[in-house]
DNA sequence: ACTATGTGAGACATCAACGTATCATCTCTG
DNA sequence: CAGAGATGATACGTTGATGTCTCACATAGT
């Protein structure tokens, strides 16, 4: 399923280039999403033409970015068996995996794009591999069992991006963010007992 | 400390144009953070020329919402007494403000924009009030008393995050998110509370 | 009612990003 | 090694956003 249907096999040599664009592209346009096509061939090592033949616009060029961090999350969740391994295991493996790949990928994740067809689906499987670990994990008693999944979805979304942040600015150890960051989701930041206050 | 030392009062008519230019200004450009000048201003319903005359640049569009936008949420933090409240009842309060405020800022106050002076003091006055809340709830028992604050204020921020989406997209209650955003910074999401053994 | 101030409409100039094309040169692949 | 493919350098045309200016008209504030 990863390059089976390839109508014209690129060169050795163009997928190098096109790979190094694609994860320029997203380094730049991470710290200003102004930044220009010239600026990312520039720091990319290329002509700007060579940029253009590539990809015959922004929109295919960010799409193509898309697609790319798609695919690599998409990948790191899997390697993390969130649907075979024990829920608290597969949990952190995920997350530690995801933390990696994401930190490459800052702007691509972070901005909702319009979205194309190739797009949402890459979305929707990665949607639906999170839920079923999130499901698996209810199952096995470590969430509510009536609560809605949405939440804590969104809530460990949110504790992933902290942590891609710390990764990428602090070099913090990945695994010792995964664990933080599955703490938290279960346990939050709170002393576990309910203290009398004063 | 709000106006005392304008030079050239604003004619009360202009003023209401400026903040319309704004408020549109950051709904629009949090939909496409490209979105041209001329957009903003057909959307607000001024005529370009005026909007130039506001903002000399699209620069100082964006410095000019900043400032607006901290210092509303500043004005949001302070009515919630986070220094003078119980902690638990300040951080409700402090969420609610801040989540309804934060609602009408969304795209300028989720993009690290070069920080000029004013903005930075602006910045750095709402962590401090942010973590001096903490630290209050900290004293109180609420959180562990060895902990790093910074990790506990990234979630805080993130459940922020998590709650002002919500609050714009499905116009869900604001004490309700509040309650959820403390809980769940607090407690996580986690099956975790009366459960002592087992 | 009077005046300073704000506004809309439109014309105008500028400029940077974009997209395309050409050609000489290099590099992969068989 | 030979040819197909990829690249760099360069030039060119186009477009759209931006910023400025003017003038007639409206509006607020007194």
């Amino acid at each position: 399923m990863t390059e089976s249907a390839t109508p014209r096999p690129q060169r050795a040599d163009a997928e190098r280039t096109t790979r190094k664009i694609l994860t320029t592209a997203d380094q730049l346009l991470g710290q200003d999403p102004t930044t220009t096509l010239e600026q990312i061939a520039t720091a990319a090592g290329v002509a700007r033409a060579t940029l253009h033949r590539r990809f015959t616009s922004r929109e295919a060029l960010i799409e193509a970015m898309t697609v790319s961090a798609l695919t690599h999350v998409n990948e790191a969740i899997e390697a993390g068996r969130p649907g075979t391994a024990p829920p608290l295991v597969a949990l952190h493996q995920v997350t530690a995996n995801v933390i990696d790949v994401k930190s490459g990928w800052r702007f691509t994740l972070n901005h909702t794009h319009p979205a194309s067809d190739a797009v949402s689906t890459l979305q929707d499987q990665i949607t639906h591999r999170c839920l079923q670990l999130l499901a698996r994990a209810q199952q096995a008693g470590l969430l509510p069992a009536e609560t809605d999944l949405s939440w804590p979805q969104r809530t460990y979304y949110a504790l992933l991006d902290i942590a891609i942040h710390e990764h990428a600015e602090h070099d913090t150890n990945t695994d010792e963010l995964a664990d933080r960051v599955v703490t938290t989701l279960l346990n939050g930041v709170g002393t576990r007992v309910q203290q009398p206050s004063q």
